[in-house]
DNA sequence: TATGAATGAGCATTCATTCAT
DNA sequence: AATGAATGAATGCTCATTCAT
């Protein structure tokens, strides 16, 4: 009786070992045959479980979106104002040094979808960009309700979420810092979004 | 004596004589010898005027910036209101068929930018930049002197060029429309921003 | 499971069946392309058998050095007079024709690795000068163990090797015959070394 | 009336002025381009002076090639021992540290004459070579003429030329040292070569 | 006599993907 | 199910030399 593989959990796992790896070397820069070798198995069976490089490199980013997803829920759901949340929010992937190299993949990642726009790329892409929305947006609502936006801030959670990709393509260029481009902007908001009593 | 040709005259007209040909073909798959052809001059030639291939696209690149740019200080000193004219500003890029394949080119740089981080191409980029947010920033603060803005606008210059640049990211994914979404922010800044009287 | 290619034959293979092409050619004037064409395999392959062209030109070039050392071998191992021994050894390059071309590759490579000196090259070269000091020097140390030579000519080993160096970069030139200078020296030096009884 | 100006004396102006500029390039690396600048004229003017590249090379080269004759020259006359004499002859060029520079040059140009070997080029190299032979040749004859060498002597000299080629290609190898080389061979020569009384 | 603008040939190398076994 | 051997397209850049002025 042959061995019964869980296809779904084999995948899993050669895009799990794969993370360091990508992380050490770039997409650009990571090959087939490097993964093959990091999961320990032949070039042809990664093809067996992922339709193409672009593939594997999804299955692994999404990886690091899902932690970072998940962190950022955690911040949603902490006890603290309002305020501090959305600050958190926003810094986590620049505050945290953990985050700076995945950063750095996700730069190349949106890089690369911008010149060989795959719908597979696209969907992928736009996918991450729901779920920090809908967490945000989730922050905001709650602070609208609680008295302490006013009901335009509503308005703005799309913006920030633009706003947020535009500053991960510009902080590269080390012309601008990005925490203290969040504080400014987030400053100046609060003081215009915060409700008068 | 040879002729003695004004280099940095020959220099545009070779650039200018490219601008369609980087157009069609965008950067990546604009080659040196396409160049050369069209221009009506010899490989060699073309190294005689530029250092490289960045060189030359950065040259057409500029070129369209410099339109752009000009296009973006008439309608700074239109005579319309400044709501109008930020509305303008920002839609510039996305409402003219005609600067459709110009952003398309201007994407590619960024992301080329972003993998590729050359020194020359950062310090081009900033540039590029800047030079928005000299422009936009002019019309902001003349507003808040004219009463019309409350004096924090001011700091919604520079992340309203971030947020540009992020919209010319996002844009491409089709899952959202630049023009709304600028309608959206600004409509929304601009009730948060309008001085109450 | 795909077929295990001995990896050292397939490469010693592709070597073997460019030796006319490098013959012909030379080091410079050699591509990829043609070993690629001659060796009926696909270029890529001959890069998953050799990391650059300089590895396969070594190999090429390695076999040639290997016949060689072999012929000298067996010019050492011969019944003949030590005299005849030592001039049949040097002149053996010179000698026949069937040589004159892989001297004229050899020389190449010699100019190459002058102006290009890569550590794998240099290390090359002296590997390939060891063996021929090694079974020159046996000759030697034999005839002096045997009486027929001084025991100062143990030192000429090294020098010869020099001088043999010296003469393939001055053959070349035509202004000299090889076989009349290895002659002429080696008559000299017979009549300085030889042990009077 | 034009300025008439002596052609010979330009051309060696214009490779004087190089010098420097050709000890610290390479002759691969050095372009007309730099030439024309250094010596301060157009490049046209260069080959009005100069046939090629080649012509221009060989110029300077044999400036530093008559420097070191008349050094070797200077060495022959001088009130030393024969033997001394020839040490010092055959150090010159390994042993100051102010010829390191030039002997790079010179092995350079040997390498780029094995592999393009001109008629021009071979001609300039033979003639270097026949002057190093002559003024060896002399102290050589003389030491046979006042009884310090044996007869047979005379017929090393040119042998003495060719390991002198070949040393220079082989020390840059280093896994040889130059002087101790010379050393080990005159040591050994005139242990061979002194006339015994 | 001086000049400098114009030229153009030529080639190594990478790696995602396939498919025979 | 697993494998790994084979593949091949595609392009920037240099610089000695010429010759019109």
């Amino acid at each position: 009786m042959p061995t019964i593989v869980d296809k779904e959990e084999k995948r899993r796992n050669i895009a799990l070992s794969c993370r360091e790896l990508l992380l050490e070397h770039g997409i650009k820069d990571l090959t087939i045959s490097q993964i093959a070798q990091v999961a320990g198995v032949g070039k042809g069976t990664v093809y067996e479980y992922f339709s193409n490089k672009e593939d594997i490199v999804f299955e692994i980013i999404s990886s690091f979106i899902m932690e970072h997803e998940k962190r950022l829920f955690e911040i949603s759901e902490q006890e603290m104002s309002t305020k501090e949340k959305i600050y958190q929010f926003y810094f986590l992937f620049f505050d945290d040094d953990m985050y700076k190299k995945q950063l750095k993949i996700y730069r190349e990642f949106i890089a690369i979808t911008m010149t060989n726009p795959s719908k597979q790329m696209i969907e992928f892409s736009i996918e991450c960009n729901s779920k920090i929305i809908a967490i945000s947006g989730k922050i905001i609502a709650d602070a609208i309700q609680k008295g302490e936006l006013v009901e335009e801030a509503i308005h703005m959670v799309q913006p920030l979420a633009i706003f947020y990709t535009g500053l991960i393509v510009e902080e590269q260029k080390s012309a601008l810092n990005a925490k203290e481009e969040i504080t400014n902007l987030l400053d100046t908001l609060f003081i215009l979004m915060e409700k008068k009593r």
